[in-house]
RNA sequence: CGGGAAGUGGCGCAGCUUGGUAGCGCACCUGCUUUGGGAGCAGGGGGCCGCGGGUUCAAAUCCCGCCUUCCCGACCA
């Protein structure tokens, strides 16, 4: 709603566009396409044309608003960055596969994909004491990640525009106080911007560091998933889910364990079926995956989970290479009989069956029958499954659920992750000490804002997006309608565009000479919520239409109280809920 | 990086199987008529058929190589 200057058509960078570009798949890329508000320069770079841009700097001024209002103070970090300030916190080695590099004539340089080493370079000198403690910082800043697939227009982009927040404290106390206000700045910031954005308890990835929370919003185009629990309200991203515990159930008594040979059947799919061949038992679900993991110092690990779930591999192990499996039965590997220098973990869920199936560790050969603490041991239980969707909540009694959902912020707790690296990121305590400062990190991704926006409020074929008020690039449009547009119709849509951009509402004016069908159309690819459509026919009963296209409802106004009523609609809009 | 699809005026597409010097719709320009929901008539402009090589008298079309884009997967703050 920054624009107060009233606009007129025929002064738009716009142009009707019947179809989209055949690689817009998503339908709010396609409404972004065809209402010319984005253009693509190449795969994941976009610019942002003159209406795309204005919907930009709606986000953007909430955006201020709100963390301004939460304390803190806006800044501008470069976005060209010198390697050695990545290599002091080995990101140069940990980001490689996103980071864009430039090497110069004048030395070597990296584009931002984030910016927590600039920020601690730009902030350090002036955080001396414990006084100078707590400080909370942001930018909106031009990022830039070489992503290895762009995707859905601007929802996944090589270049973007990020709001990051950063907060230093004196500990992890204050330290969480510093979050909390940035996170209530972000659930404030997402109600005024019409997206339902839930917090959902997070994964902490290559940024580090302990407690933080990813926003989230239920979208078919999301590429996350988080589990929700209806009953409790716990919600978590899916990678960070937990299930609750399923019911163990005593291993089986009268079983015993039976190898059979079974050659040519790696994995499980096919072991399921040569070992029904054979005459046994079996289905996916009562195969034991077991996966050889490496932990951090290089010792191997064997994974188990039921053959029917997805291994959620440890923090800080990962798959064994096929060099690493030298010594064991690829496709093949079992539970059973390992030496005493392979620790075997288990899923809880392995309590979950009498018995199982699984490799017998030799090539070709599978055994059924296997009981834990009987044919096999296990060293230790933790969790290692991918959560489904029927898991039990680890709260409370419910049941949890997938949703599909896009990233829209995230809020991390750093602690002392980047600081208690970097020798100039202290402060001097009040006993004098010489003490890293604790950090937090927050992000919205502005620019895939839009995208997310329209989704939400496009219909399905990308056709138009009718945008909430608060974001709109135009609150109103009016368009001026009737045989041959008499003096009087131009005259009074005319004097209407003023005195409504007068009284603080953005309005556009559609003042080409165009027929009815064809403006109609492009106001609704311009997208604003409210239309004032002035007729011949109306005028002459001294009134005007208003229709809202939230509520797809036309009501006449007389001409005098338009401005008035106008008012009141866009208010009423903007506080409603969609 | 694996799998799939596609590159032909600004946009959407046909032509390719069976080689013969490029076409349709929209958009654009001019004029007139229109204007309460993507107008009508008449006239007009615009293309290194992604790039490079090859076969051939002749290549948008056949062959080889490369590039780019989109979708699925891997990956992902």
């Amino acid at each position: 709603m920054l624009a107060l200057v009233p606009m007129r058509t025929s002064e738009l960078v716009f142009r009707s566009r019947r179809e989209v570009p055949q690689d817009a798949e998503a339908a709010s890329h396609k409404a972004l396409i065809r209402g010319n508000y984005i253009r693509r320069l190449t795969s994941g770079v976009y610019s942002f044309l003159p209406l795309g841009y204005q919907v930009l700097r709606n986000i953007e001024h909430i955006v201020e608003e709100e963390l301004d209002r939460a304390g803190a103070s806006q800044l501008l970090l470069p976005a060209l960055q010198p390697v050695d300030i990545w290599r002091a916190t080995g990101r140069i080695d940990k980001m490689a596969d996103v980071l864009f590099r430039v090497d110069g004539k004048s030395g070597s340089f990296v584009l931002g994909p984030t910016h927590e080493e600039a920020v601690i370079e730009a902030m350090s000198p002036d955080i001396e004491s414990y006084r100078d403690l707590p400080k909370l910082v942001y930018q909106v800043q031009t990022k830039f990640r070489d992503e290895p697939r762009a995707r859905f227009g601007l929802m996944r982009t090589r270049e973007f525009i990020m709001a990051d927040g950063y907060s230093f404290d004196i500990d992890r106390e204050t330290m969480r106080q510093s979050y909390q206000r940035f996170y209530e700045a972000y659930l404030a910031i997402f109600a005024r911007l019409g997206l339902q954005a839930e917090p959902v308890e997070a994964d902490a990835g290559s940024i580090g560091g302990d407690v933080n929370h990813e926003f989230m919003v239920a979208s078919s185009i999301g590429e996350d998933h988080f589990a929700r629990c209806g009953d409790c309200g716990y919600q978590a991203n899916i990678e960070a889910a937990r299930a609750g515990a399923h019911p163990p159930v005593a291993v089986a008594l009268d079983v015993e364990a039976v190898t059979y040979s079974t050659p040519n059947a790696p994995g499980i799919e096919i072991a399921v079926k040569a070992l029904r061949d054979l005459g046994a038992e079996v289905e996916v679900g009562t195969m034991l995956k077991s996966m050889l993991l490496v932990d951090e110092t290089g010792a191997r690990v064997i994974a188990l989970i039921p053959g029917d779930r997805t291994l959620k591999v440890p923090h800080g192990m990962r798959l064994a290479t096929d060099a690493e499996m030298a010594g064991f039965a690829k496709g093949y590997i079992g539970p059973q009989g390992h030496s005493s220098e392979v620790r075997v973990i288990a899923d809880p869920l392995v309590l979950t069956r009498p018995s199982w199936a699984s490799g017998a560790n030799k090539e070709g050969h599978h055994s059924v029958g296997l009981r834990v603490g009987v044919d096999f041991e296990v060293d230790s239980f933790v969790d290692l499954v991918v959560v489904e969707d029927g898991d039990p909540c680890p709260r409370c009694e419910g049941v949890l659920s997938l949703v599909r959902s896009v990233e829209v912020g995230h809020t991390f707790q750093l602690g002392l992750t980047y600081s208690g690296v970097l020798p100039q990121a202290r402060y001097r305590s009040f006993e004098g000490e010489e003490l890293p400062y604790w950090m937090g990190c927050y992000g919205i991704g502005v620019t895939r804002v839009p995208a997310v926006i329209a989704e939400q409020y496009c219909s399905s074929d990308g056709d138009a997006v009718v945008w909430p008020v608060a974001v709109a690039p135009y609150v109103v449009s009016i368009v001026g309608v009737g045989a041959t547009k008499t003096n009087e119709v131009t005259a009074v849509a005319a004097q209407l565009h003023e005195s409504i951009g007068q009284s603080g509402v953005s309005v556009l004016l559609e003042d080409r000479n165009i027929s009815t069908g064809v403006a109609m159309r492009d106001l609704e690819l311009i997208g604003s919520p409210l239309f004032c459509i002035v007729g011949a026919r109306s005028l002459a009963k001294g009134v005007v239409e208003l229709r809202d296209r939230i509520h797809d409802q036309t009501i006449e106004v007389p001409v005098e109280e338009i401005v008035a009523t106008i008012h009141t609609f866009s208010r009423d809009l903007a506080s409603e809920r969609r």
